[in-house]
DNA sequence: CCTAACATTTAGGCTACCTAAGTATGAATG
DNA sequence: CATTCATACTTAGGTAGCCTAAATGTTAGG
């Protein structure tokens, strides 16, 4: 692939990344937890994780997967416990009403993208398979780029 | 392709599109315009466009267009031209130095992209190629899904 | 005309992110 | 041990970008 090819993937590529926002404000916007939320919830199973590794999985900083958390536990779907190993930290664990929520809210999302993949074709239900680790490749190649911060509006 | 099968691609492809809006932030959170606004810069050419025009094509309500409209303007990227057709409404256009900004940045972003998408097998960027029209159809789709809006945290 | 529909702005509110600073514990070192 | 540095988390305060509701002015239809 030459180099204008390439230039022309990546332009629509970036489109599409702006699309997949607007699918996912779509598809979760409307429902009881953000799709945030949902994942904090998921990932938490009742092993329980620490306030850092919950952060480092959404991709935000510590104080922002707090913030989360805290509202979970204040609905009552969370509960913040001590590590015997490290007093320092903080076990982050569903609880049973935790459970039923995540599992409720995930079937009830999951059905309705499965109605949106049922109107396409099986080719294109392919297509969409098959691309799904290559994203996850491309996630991985960003962590090396760094993030300065300026807007000028 | 069976019930479960679609489903578990279903998951799969929500979780995708999570990892999305990461890179999405990783690639695009550093630099001097958000998103949003490369878009609006883009999409108002020098012919101009309504206001209710660029809301649409974000997936956004008037007002927030409105917002990010005020900014690029008091940036000087833009400008707000009255329209001799219906006094009601409003045309956007670009300014000289709207026109130069959204070519450098957009330039500047998509040559990121391009690092990262070089460092792919050719067959995973046929890939992502393949499931760029996929996309379209999904969000079209959702149009048809409407919101309500209440959270439980 | 008068009323209803429309295009936009203003005002106010909320979520979810951020950075910087504070608290407390743990680990390493002289 | 005492000190110091690193780690884990929380608190406080700020911002972007979305939202709804209401205000303003314009057009179009009966």
């Amino acid at each position: 692939m030459n180099e204008q090819e390439l230039a022309s993937l990546a332009d629509r590529f970036r489109s599409m990344l702006r699309l997949a926002v607007f699918v996912s404000r779509r598809l979760d916007g409307d429902l009881e937890l953000s799709t945030t939320q949902l994942s904090i919830l998921t990932m938490c199973g009742n092993d329980g994780l620490r306030m850092g590794v919950i952060a480092g999985n959404l991709g935000v900083r510590v104080p922002s997967a707090t913030e989360q958390v805290s509202r979970l536990e204040r609905a009552g779907l969370l509960e913040r416990h001590a590590d015997p190993k490290d007093a320092r930290a903080v076990v982050v664990r569903r609880t049973p009403r935790g459970d039923k929520t995540a599992a409720e809210v995930s079937r009830r999302r999951t059905a309705r993208m499965v109605d949106v993949l049922e109107t396409l074709e099986p080719a294109e239900l392919e297509a969409l398979r098959t691309a799904l680790p290559v994203m996850d490749k491309i996630n991985e190649r960003l962590h090396s780029i760094s993030n300065p911060k300026e807007r000028i509006a």
